[in-house]
RNA sequence: GGAGUGAUGGCCGAGUUGGUCGAAGGCGCUCGCCUGCUAAGCGAGUAUACGCUUUAAAGGCGUAUCGAGGGUUCGAAUCCCUCUCACUCCGCCA
């Protein structure tokens, strides 16, 4: 959410924001109106704080007379014609508020000055490559492929017991999910300072509000029918909203959270897109990195974040690049987005493994997390980033795929071999 | 799922015959005084949001907030309804 003073003091600033972001005649609309709305709502408040102000006063009064005995029954007349005004402008200024807040919480976030202009995801702009393809002497098999004639992962039974987008990883496929998982969670919280959390997979639809999932894209994420519960489509949110309506001190930033848990997406839209393997599936798992920093910190922190990241694809030998997104490609919620995409050799192109997003205070606004820098000082609302560290499903797709052998077997990277019992090798069942 | 109790400011805790309650008192914290040091003591202060004033900042005026939302009333922390959460007992259960 945005700040409501900010867009009425400088809407020139946010309508160039919009445009760079290459929003559509809809959302300049809803901005216009706000405009109007906040107006109208601001003339409104006054009228009935006015009211208001008389009624207190009255009510004083009244008490006044009821204790000296004095006939109060003049004003007590006035006041129910004055009170019936002050419900109607009350209702009057409860829609514009509605409407307000309903504009607020879809118009998106201001994208930061140092984002390259580009109208979509073509226009992405490319950093850096690290490590090096490896040349295979033999035509590189998908991963899909490669798990399941390794027997370690099932889709056609996944989507017998569930649907289609859904996976069992089996034997040494679901130890290496585990491993992965846990040699995540080990760098993050003992070099890089992350505090692990588990959390709750199911959140209210208060916070799916918090963190900009909600309202905008209820058709991404599943609800439970009869509960106000949602599942999470990533850790992100129940993380962030650990610290909804709080207000932390100074010295407790930046708080860093490594948050690991399913992440369920509905993949509406996604239809005939990444039909086959683990790449794009309904559940997964994945290592959120989490920060709540002072907003002068906050464009450091994200490339802390990013190299946080970044870390573990160097320490699994995987070939990566860095890009970065461009102002027609950022989403909703952010300000500043890094990808790093993990290289694919059988597809022969590089696939998001993670994102590191800098959200400023968006999210914070609409969870009302704040922090205090001294303890007299009024509150200040915090920056929130994040970033994936990474998509273990992802993961093991590209290890399949890079570490995979002629022979259809798969080695295992040198730093997870500890977490797989020695294991230095997948191989099929008929050659272990 | 059934029965009951409760939710007040940073914390504890008064206030339930509706009116002088943004809310007693205590603790904590801040500033000042006092003190050889520490402790104690004395005095003052100590919520947030929004609107207006247009303010560089401060200040001033007003409104709202006693778990959340709605209602009754001239007037609600106090009365009524709904919801949420916590605790106790019963049932069920990994």
């Amino acid at each position: 959410m945005l700040d409501a003073r900010l867009l009425r003091q400088s809407p020139d600033m946010y309508r160039e924001s919009l445009v760079r972001r290459s929003e559509p005649q809809e959302t300049h609309d809803m901005f216009e109106r706000f405009l109007v709305v906040d107006v109208a709502w601001r003339e409104a408040t006054q009228q009935t704080e006015v009211l208001k102000a008389r009624r207190n006063a009255v009510s004083q009064q009244v008490a006044q007379y009821k204790r000296t005995g004095e006939d109060a029954s003049l004003l007590i007349e006035e006041m129910r014609v004055v009170g019936e005004q002050i419900k109607e402008l009350d209702d009057h200024l409860r829609s514009l508020d509605d409407e307000m807040t309903d504009i607020l919480l879809r118009l998106p976030n201001i994208v930061h000055e140092s984002v390259p202009q580009g109208r979509d995801e073509s226009e992405n702009v490319p950093i850096r490559e690290i490590g090096e393809p490896r040349t295979f002497s033999f035509e590189p098999k998908p991963h899909w492929d490669l798990g399941v004639d390794l027997g370690i992962v099932d889709f056609e039974r996944a989507a017998k017991v569930t649907g289609s987008r859904f996976v069992f990883y089996m034997g040494l496929g679901a130890r290496l999910e585990r491993a992965l998982m846990n040699f995540m969670l080990d760098v993050q919280t003992t070099e890089r300072g992350y505090t692990e959390v588990w959390p709750p997979y199911l959140v209210n639809q208060a916070s799916m509000v918090g963190t900009g999932n909600l309202p905008k894209f209820e058709d991404d994420v599943f609800k439970i029918r009869e509960f106000d519960y949602y599942l999470i489509p990533t850790a992100e949110v129940p993380v962030t909203n650990l610290h909804r309506d709080e207000i932390l001190s100074a010295e407790q930033l930046p708080v860093n959270y490594a948050g690991y848990s399913a992440a369920f997406r509905s993949e509406a839209g996604a239809s005939g897109r990444d039909t086959r393997g683990l790449i794009r599936v309904h559940q997964f798992n994945k290592v959120e990195l989490v920060k709540f920093v002072a907003p002068e910190t906050s464009y450091d922190e994200l490339e802390r974040i990013l190299a946080d990241a970044e870390v573990i694809l160097q320490k699994l030998e995987l070939p990566y690049r860095l890009i970065e997104i461009c102002t027609g490609d950022l989403g909703f919620k952010e300000c500043k987005k890094y990808d790093l995409e993990v290289w694919l050799p059988a597809a022969g192109m590089y696939r998001e493994i993670s994102s590191c997003t800098n959200f400023e205070d968006f999210q914070a606004r609409r969870s009302n997390i704040r922090f205090r820098r001294t303890e007299k000082a009024r509150p200040e609302f915090v920056h929130t980033l994040n970033g994936s560290g990474l998509a273990v499903g992802r993961t093991v797709a590209a290890i399949l795929e890079n570490y995979q052998e002629a022979d259809g077997s798969v080695s295992i990277p040198s730093v997870l071999q500890p977490y797989m019992g020695g294991l230095t090798r997948i191989a099929a069942p008929d050659k272990r």
